[in-house]
DNA sequence: TATTTTTTTGATCAAATGGACAATTATTTA
DNA sequence: TAAATAATTGTCCATTTGATCAAAAAAATA
């Protein structure tokens, strides 16, 4: 097997880890670190136990690799908060493109809240460090607008809190919204879901 | 072994029951159903492996009845939100015993998370049976309250989703809370989530 | 095309784990 | 206290599962 430090990888390489990290991705998604199995990967993929293993060193470093390129795209829409923009905007802009990554992306949101669930044995390190270093400037940025009164104050932290929460509650906790609402159109539900969340924080926002 | 549908049960039987059940919750709320092992389980409680296995036929029912016992808890908070009080104070109420149990229940919401985030397969009924009864009948209250404009227009069920999402946050992404707050006094995290919440939803509920 | 390198897989292993059971011990009851 | 019932445990089993490896097949390279 080659080592994964190796500048170049070869076609084949390449196709197959990334068959391999989609498989992992639906199959951590829906059960879980533990509860997970090569087979089912190897099944989903379409490709061998040994084989996925030739790519592989272990089921956990498959794991370790789906969360890792997971977390980056998970934050960045957060370092997306411009201090140039109107605070409601770009607030609000952001509270959209959570909930629109709650919409496509229901796997990763799963996946994540799986590892953060169990005590984050694979993230630690990375929730203290580059996901702590965004949160930290944009909680800053956020005072300065309120000490400025341009938005309502509030604390900070616990409103990025509750934009996370509200917004993964939709992909998440997925099988209760839907049972609760008699499985209404996955559109309508979203669509509701975007109105409120709007609302909502206009309201919270620009209140004195 | 007794047959669970028994009336009467022994001094014993209560006592050992009670003992895994306690320890059950424990070991699944970290692990998840596939990740806790009967060993561990035992080893919590201080039985056997057999000896558990002879109070309870299998993992999965020990695993079911947790789950049970913690639905109907769960759900009670919501029951006690009258028509007779203040809208908004019944409302800003209910937020606070969320949270409460949020910081007093960690495990339990844990749990219950992890059961409907993996596809509630055990839990689908209840959420289809008497849960949404119960949201059915508080969606209809907060209707009312807003046609007699006594709270401000939201979607009733997002507003409840809200509430669920907000508030169990601080229990099932505690280890990310923590980690981003600096490790700060558990006491005093819940005191300003406590704050950051009643302000957020007097506003959202008094707008006109 | 011949040689080397990479990729694939069937067979297999060892550890973990849910569960069974008979034998033993403790408790209750007559 | 003796008999009956309940509770406990050591031992064992079958299955699952992560991982190994040597041999075969495929692809790249010279």
């Amino acid at each position: 097997m080659k080592e994964i430090t190796q500048t170049k990888q070869t076609r084949i390489q390449r196709e197959k880890r990334l068959l391999i990290q989609n498989a992992a991705l639906e199959v951590f998604s829906e059960f879980g670190l533990r509860g997970a199995t090569l087979d089912k990967i190897a099944q989903t993929c379409g490709l061998t136990k040994p084989n996925i293993l030739y790519y592989y060193a272990s089921k956990d470093e498959i794991y370790t690799e789906v969360l890792k390129s997971l977390l980056e795209e998970w934050i960045r829409p957060l370092k997306d908060i411009s201090e140039q923009g109107d605070p409601l905007t770009e607030i609000l802009q952001y509270v959209q493109k959570k909930l629109i990554m709650s919409k496509t992306r229901k796997q990763e949101s799963k996946l994540f809240a799986t590892e953060i669930l169990h005590g984050a044995p694979l993230t630690q390190n990375i929730l203290a460090g580059s996901l702590k270093e965004t949160v930290d400037e944009k909680v800053k940025l956020f005072d300065k607008w309120i000490s400025e009164k341009r938005i309502a104050p509030v604390d900070p932290y616990h409103l990025i809190f509750s934009i996370w929460s509200m917004t993964q509650h939709y992909a998440d906790f997925d099988i209760q919204v839907h049972s609760l609402l008699n499985h209404k159109n996955h559109a309508t539900i979203f669509k509701d879901a975007e109105h409120f969340l709007l609302t909502f924080f206009s309201r919270c926002l620009t209140r004195d």
